[in-house]
DNA sequence: CTGAAAGCGCTTACAG
DNA sequence: CTGAAAGCGCTTACAG
């Protein structure tokens, strides 16, 4: 056979330089078994003079262990996105796994990565806020892929990784309230997101917590995108008896709505108190900047990876976790600089 | 051997049941050879039966072929990345590649992904705005593995793709004589950038086409992030003879920009014409929205990637590629809606 | 502590 | 058109 002029050194090469056989190469590299220092001392600058990198292809075979986590985001522009992938990556890389990334267009169904990744053989898996069929997470399950699943949730016994919605929602109506604020509406996002669900649960309990309560008048809708902000501004502005404040469900909408107020010649904070959600670089951008919730992404991937790990490791993937939103107070609110 | 209850099913057992050897089997998933029509009916029939889905490992061992891209992006936040991301997954997924993402925190320098990507032997190399260093791109070359690079420029002989940055510059700088603007300033963009060079050179060449040129007073140093381009902008104002005219290296800058104006009791676009760069969010958002340039990043990646997976096919790697950038007119040029 | 050998799941000449 | 066999580069009992 010919010679590759540039093939990859392999397993053997390293063997006849140290003489050594390949096991006990093998050997040195997974530090297993013992090894007389001195064999080892010759093995390791064998593969040091040939810079010897053993191939994933052989050792996934041999072992039945592909050492790479399968990855899939959803096709929007989600501004999020970047941070939850290096959240991933920064605990996947040190760990020596690969990340096989794909992006799942909503419409096709999940076929596409389903297939790649069992070609691929991946450890486990990462899924974020895409549409999973929970059959399909159960079929990974029963062959020991562990699953994560972010700001996805699809059921109690799976292991979801989610953001603190409700709780963010109830502070920043709390802190509306101690600015004195007690006709508060409602700008919603999607009505079917979960999220829009959970911030809109948060403001309501809030409220009736506090004995008050939201009539329907100040409650429009939204959908989380450009403009749709401003027009449910609008809509609040019509009755009477005004909000005196308001609570967006993105920072998208109540930027929106911070112009629908100016145009109306009202004032925020001083007639109107405004809060978002999310803390998008616009949030801070705006005049004046809002007060919002900053959703921890980063963090969200980096425990998601980690369980998948821990759970390839042998723990038990852990069921559910909640992470906390902080909240960021600006202007917007009524707080002064 | 115990049989693993869950274990993936293998080319033997689809041989088994269509009464054929593996051979056989494999010459159907390779299409290569001729295959009598009813012997293939009958293996077909086995993998879909029993769900085969061949390993990508044994495959990639077999044909010291991985079907695997790795593909690196830098630390940074950049609002481009999930695009490029999406450009090169569209063709690399279809085409049965996967995507081996790794993100370069830049001060690690490269080891961290030259080792990951040789140990899993990846087909080919897609970096982003990474810093590269030359000898390791050479060093993949050598082995027949094709690199092309994402808005990176180390070397004229290397595939690399690129926007326009100089022609959309001039295009914008075009657009600031027509309204009549003959004291153009620059506020510029980190100085050791190529993108902050080239929108400079093709602002300075424009006006220079003109018979116009741009003293010092007119140049303004920013470094692209939140804030500086406020204090380029007061600069930019002291000087009793003020510009007529602001092109700000990104709309992150002319934003700021726009409060500095604004702040000192002028208007945007009568008293002075603005224009950004790249088409951000916040760029529709202010007021008035900026007229700016968009820069094609999905194509960006969806090339590089083509370009890459051509070269597996023998295809010779296109040496560069350079993107026309569009400009998108909106109102703070002085254009009316 | 170390080596020979079988095996991981495929592909690919080589025969037939 | 099809099968037997060697090989891809590792790991892992099994002997010694």
């Amino acid at each position: 056979m010919r010679q590759h002029k540039h093939a990859q050194v392999t397993i053997d090469e390293v063997a006849r330089r140290a003489r050594v056989s390949i096991s006990t190469v093998s050997r040195v590299l997974n530090e297993l078994d013992r090894v007389h220092p001195q064999t080892r001392e010759r093995v390791l600058a064998a593969m040091k003079d040939l810079n010897y990198q053993p191939s994933a292809y052989a050792r996934g075979l041999a072992k039945q262990r592909s050492q790479t986590l399968g990855f899939v985001i959803p096709n929007i522009s989600d501004p999020f996105f970047l941070e939850v992938v290096r959240g991933v990556e920064d605990v996947t890389t040190p760990a020596g796994y690969g990340l096989l990334v794909v992006s799942q267009p909503a419409a096709t169904g999940d076929h596409r990565y389903m297939k790649l990744f069992t070609e691929r053989r991946v450890d486990g898996l990462v899924l974020v806020a895409i549409d999973v069929r929970r059959a399909n997470v159960e079929h990974m399950l029963r062959r020991h892929i562990p699953v994560a699943l972010i700001q996805q949730d699809i059921g109690d016994d799976l292991a979801t990784f989610r953001v603190d919605n409700y709780g963010a929602a109830c502070a920043l109506t709390e802190h509306l309230l101690e600015h004195g604020r007690r006709r508060i509406a409602y700008i919603a996002g999607s009505d079917h997101t979960p999220d829009n669900a959970e911030r809109f649960r948060g403001l309501r309990d809030t409220l009736a917590t506090a004995g008050l309560h939201l009539p329907p008048e100040r409650l429009a809708k939204g959908d989380y995108l450009r403009g749709s902000g401003y027009h449910a501004m609008q809509a609040l502005l019509q009755p009477a008896e005004r909000p005196d404040g308001v609570f967006a469900a993105n920072d998208q909408m109540a930027s929106d709505a911070l112009i629908a107020i100016r145009e109306r010649g009202l004032r925020v904070p001083e007639d109107i108190a405004l809060v978002g959600f999310d803390d998008v670089p616009l949030a801070s951008y705006v005049i004046p900047p809002l007060t919002t919730a900053r959703q921890p992404i980063y963090e969200l991937g980096r425990q998601a990876a980690l369980a998948v790990l821990g759970a390839l490791d042998g723990a038990p993937l852990a069921a559910r976790v909640v992470l906390p939103v902080p909240i960021v107070i600006r202007h917007s609110c009524g707080c002064s600089s």
